[in-house]
Formats: C-alpha cells, sequence, structure tokens
DNA sequence: GGGCTACCATGACGGACGTCATGAAGGAGG
DNA sequence: CCTCCTTCATGACGTCCGTCATGGTAGCCC
C-alpha cells in the first residue's frame, strides 16, 4: 500500500475535491494532506493545479469503473437492478459510516469548472464515459439488448448523482434508497429474457 | 423589472455560483455584475458571503418550484411522463440557446459547502425540499397515490440533476433526453386510472 | 433645524492563493 | 571525483479574497 509521492498527491486532491470543491482545495492542503513535499508540486506538476485535478478526475472515474466491474462480478444471481442497487449501496455504506462530507468528484469539478477550464471538462467527461462503458457493457451481458444498454446505463448514473446531491444536503440516504427502489423494475424489466447468458 | 438593489445581488450571486461555483464566486464579482454599489453589501447582507448565497439559493428554490407549477399548468393532456419531459426540456433549451456554461445552483452549492457551513446545506435541503413538494403534488393531481407521488418526485430531481451535470459535462443535450426517453413509460405506468383527475 | 435612519462610497487589513526562483541533497554513470 | 538528473526544500511575489472602519449623502420625523 505504499505508494509513490507522486500517486498520493492525486489520490489527496481527489479525496479533497470530493469534501471541499475545486476552488476550496489548494495546492498547499494537498501537500499536507498527501505528507509529500511541497517542492514535487512543481516537479511532478508542471501544468500546475489544471493537471493535478485533472489526474485526480481521471483517477477518479477509473476507480469508478473498477468498482464496477468489481461489485458485478461479485453479486450472485445478479440483475441489472441489483447491480445498481449494489452501486448505490456503496454510496449509501459510506455516507452511513463516514458522514455526508465528501460527494462525487466529478460532479464538483463540473460543477466549479466547466465554464472555465476546457481541459478539466473533458477530463471529467471521458472520466464518465470509462465509468459508463463497464456499466452498459454489464447490463448486457445480463440480456439488455444492446440498443437499450448505454441509454440505461446513461440513466443509471444520472440517477446516482443526482441521488447523491440529495442525499448529502438533506444529510439522509433515503434519496439513494428511493432511486434504487423505484428504477429497480423498470431496469430488470429490460433484459430481452431469449438472449439472456446463464 | 426594475428591481431594488438588494434583488439584483441576489439573482446575480446564483447565476454566478451556477458559473463558477460558490468558492469561485466572489462578492466584488456580484456587486459587479449586479450594477451595484458595494457598500451595500455590508449593509444588507451583515451576515456576509454565507447569508448572500443562502438567499440565491433559497430564491433558486423557490423559483425552480414557481416553474414546476407553471410548466404543470400550460401542459395539455399532462402526464407524469410529459411533465418530467417538459422539466428537463427547460434545461435542453437553455442549454442549446445559451451554452453549457450555467448549471443548478443547488448542486453547485452542495458541492462545494455540504461539508464546511451547515447554515448553506440546509438551505439547500429546504430548497430541494421547496421543488419537490409541487412535483409530487402535480403528480398526484395526475393519478399517481399518494404513496408514490413523492417517491417518483425525488427519482424525477435525481435524474435530471445527474443528467444536467452529464449534460455540462459532454457538453451535448443527449444525456437529458435519454432520461427522458427512458422514465417517461415508468411514470406514466404509475397513474392510478381509478383516480384519475379529468 | 436637529436628529435619526437608510443607503452608499472608499480605502485598508490580514490572510490565502497559485506560481516561480533558487538551491540543496542523493544516487547513477562516466 | 565530477557531473547529471531526479527529487525535495524554502522563501518570495503578485493577486485576489472576505471583512471591516470610517465617512458621506439623502430623506423623513419631531
Amino acid at each position: 500500500m505504499t505508494r509513490t509521492p507522486r500517486e498520493r498527491m492525486v489520490l489527496s486532491a481527489a479525496q479533497l475535491v470530493r469534501i471541499h470543491g475545486v476552488g476550496a482545495t489548494g495546492m498547499r492542503d494537498v501537500v499536507a494532506h498527501a505528507e509529500a513535499p511541497r517542492g514535487s508540486l512543481q516537479h511532478y506538476f508542471p501544468g500546475g493545479k489544471d493537471q493535478l485535478i485533472a489526474e485526480a478526475v481521471t483517477w477518479a472515474g477509473d476507480y469508478a469503473a473498477r468498482r464496477v466491474a468489481r461489485v458485478a462480478a461479485k453479486l450472485p444471481d445478479p440483475t441489472p437492478g441489483k447491480l445498481f442497487a449494489a452501486m448505490a449501496a456503496q454510496w449509501r455504506d459510506e455516507f452511513t459510516t463516514s458522514g455526508f462530507d465528501a460527494g462525487c468528484p466529478l460532479v464538483a469539478t463540473v460543477a466549479d469548472t466547466a465554464a472555465t477550464s476546457d481541459s478539466l471538462r473533458e477530463a471529467v467527461g471521458k472520466a464518465f464515459e470509462g465509468w459508463q462503458r463497464p456499466v452498459a457493457a454489464t447490463l448486457e451481458q445480463l440480456g439488455v439488448p444492446p440498443a437499450r444498454s448505454t441509454s440505461l446505463a446513461v440513466l443509471m448514473l444520472s440517477a446516482l448523482e443526482g441521488a447523491i446531491v440529495l442525499a448529502r444536503a438533506h444529510q439522509d440516504v433515503a434519496p439513494l434508497d428511493t432511486v434504487v427502489a423505484e428504477l429497480r423494475p423498470l431496469l430488470d424489466g429490460a433484459v430481452d429474457r431469449r438472449r439472456r447468458r446463464a
């Protein structure tokens, strides 16, 4: 688990963005949180703050994508609805055990920089795309026709992100449970039973 | 249309938060955008930035709630799915005509201040609640059983907010269209035909 | 007219920010 | 040993921030 200082800085940047947003996350805060030397900033990230945040966003997207694949593999008797429930449960667990201080770094980065930094906005766009892809692929594995798999993946990501925002605002995980309960029949009803894989 | 300087400042704060987030929205920017005297800040908002942003959030919540009622009244032959489509269409129209620079101020405020300011977080919570209420009320008018109306309202708000974030990240309104298309059958299928009002 | 309040103007303060300049360890290769 | 390169250390610069102090108008009320 011993990571290089550079990795620690990217990771810390992602965590701090989740809590404070991009604007209120200082580079000095990042190096302090990462217990990294301050002089390494200009060495590893000559592109300045934008580069650091962009790498944090990319890392977060990859992490989310990996997590989808992992949770899908662990699911016994998986269905689209159960996949969505499992994705939401990860957020539910974090909120209940660690509080509502940290949200999704992609949402925070869009909210803070979509209008000002094209490079960051593009990084978030690619991160969302990389997250959406394994979701759609898993849906197809579960029998969802390819024509609908990406649409449903977009719906799942949208509902999940929105529910995360609502949950943080209300300091209550209820929105997560609600979208899961309401979306489950729709998702499970999208499987084409003739094409379902075992 | 001639508003008082105080109103203009609250309104400008809301617009700037939509674009730049809370952290990157300065008080000097607000007074400049509102063409208001800088000295009025400490007079009208002795509570400082928190008070100004809180009022902007509250105003945005009221505005969203009023807009729901207005769009629902204008809808010929309304259904839950059409209500949701109309709500999404307002965002779609703004994105296509004005670009993707401005998002939802409630999302931006949650992302930036949920962990640091209880007063702002509570203001956003109440704003979401005040927005959700007319949505649920309209659903009931359209024949949705009261037991499900609030759940579906939460789903609608979540999916809409998430789709807004995705649309901004991708600079493309497609996510809005996708969630509308996928959610419409679910929403329209929730009406209890025996109780539907004319 | 004197006093009071509401509203606006202006300048300053202390702090935090991102960035840069400069330089020192410390190992690798000649 | 000397040099090169990576990595880290530290201090400074200029800018912007939110807030405050102080003072100036303008109008209303007694």
